[in-house]
DNA sequence: ATTTTACTTGACCTTTACGTAAGAGATATG
DNA sequence: CATATCTCTTACGTAAAGGTCAAGTAAAAT
């Protein structure tokens, strides 16, 4: 009667090196959909909740906040495999976030470039002692 | 009696462009040591408690966190205008800092790449159909 | 002197992404 | 069956850097 497949919480958790707090998380705040229940009420999690969690991973892994999924939640509904859908838009939010790094990247820059020159500064005034 | 240089807290906040919640938070974390008061108990800043707080605020403005102000602290007590003391530490932080900088903007790049790779592979998914 | 600002402390609120604990029920194993 | 090991929900805690009241004084302006 147990598919094979389908696993519990604590086990998934392991699997991708999460903890089961954070899988409730995602259920919490809507990004997980919320999954099949045993007869007692244990989740468990089949193929496709699993290719969506790894999705979201892979998402947070590139810097995207959960916030940013959520507003994207609908976009990548995994569940229906629309991947013709949820591409262009995920494209859009890829791009977006590109330029976002490319701005955090020249921040950087020019604040290194800040403390570079307050250095420099400093050791000028202990030099002309 | 009052020194026309002494300021109320109102008024330096003004100046420096931050709420009075700030420097009362400063304060509040012994960034700032305590303040002379009126009578009434109103604070007031002088020359010094003026120039350390501008201090504070490039350190911030360059990324430092107040937290990390406060491990240094005891460095660069500019009440006690011992320059020479604050300088070689304050310089030994700014060094941490830049490489600390560097680090994140390596990190960022790497995401750039990664980030751009996905993008790629989802547009060859996409014309493959 | 009286009104209008400004200042005081205290304490709770905000955001993000979970951590952690409590108490109870479910599942797996010997 | 008993026990060990999940899993469940609820709900408060955390870090950073202040924001935002609220009730009560003090200082400044008229």
């Amino acid at each position: 009667m147990n598919d094979k497949k389908n696993v519990q919480i604590g086990e998934l958790a392991k699997r991708l090196g999460i903890t089961t707090r954070t899988i409730r998380y995602y259920e919490e705040i809507g990004l997980m959909g919320p999954p099949e229940r045993l007869g007692g009420g244990t989740r468990t999690f089949n193929k496709d909740d699993i290719l969506r969690l790894k999705f979201i991973l892979k998402l947070k892994e590139l810097g995207i906040s959960l916030n940013e999924m959520q507003e994207l939640a609908e976009h990548f509904d995994i569940h229906k495999q629309d991947f013709d859908t949820i591409t262009p838009k995920l494209i859009e939010i890829l791009d977006l976030h590109i330029s976002k790094v490319d701005e955090k990247i020249a921040n950087l820059s020019s604040l290194r470039h800040e403390i570079v020159d307050y250095r420099l500064r400093i050791m000028d005034i202990l030099n002309k002692k």
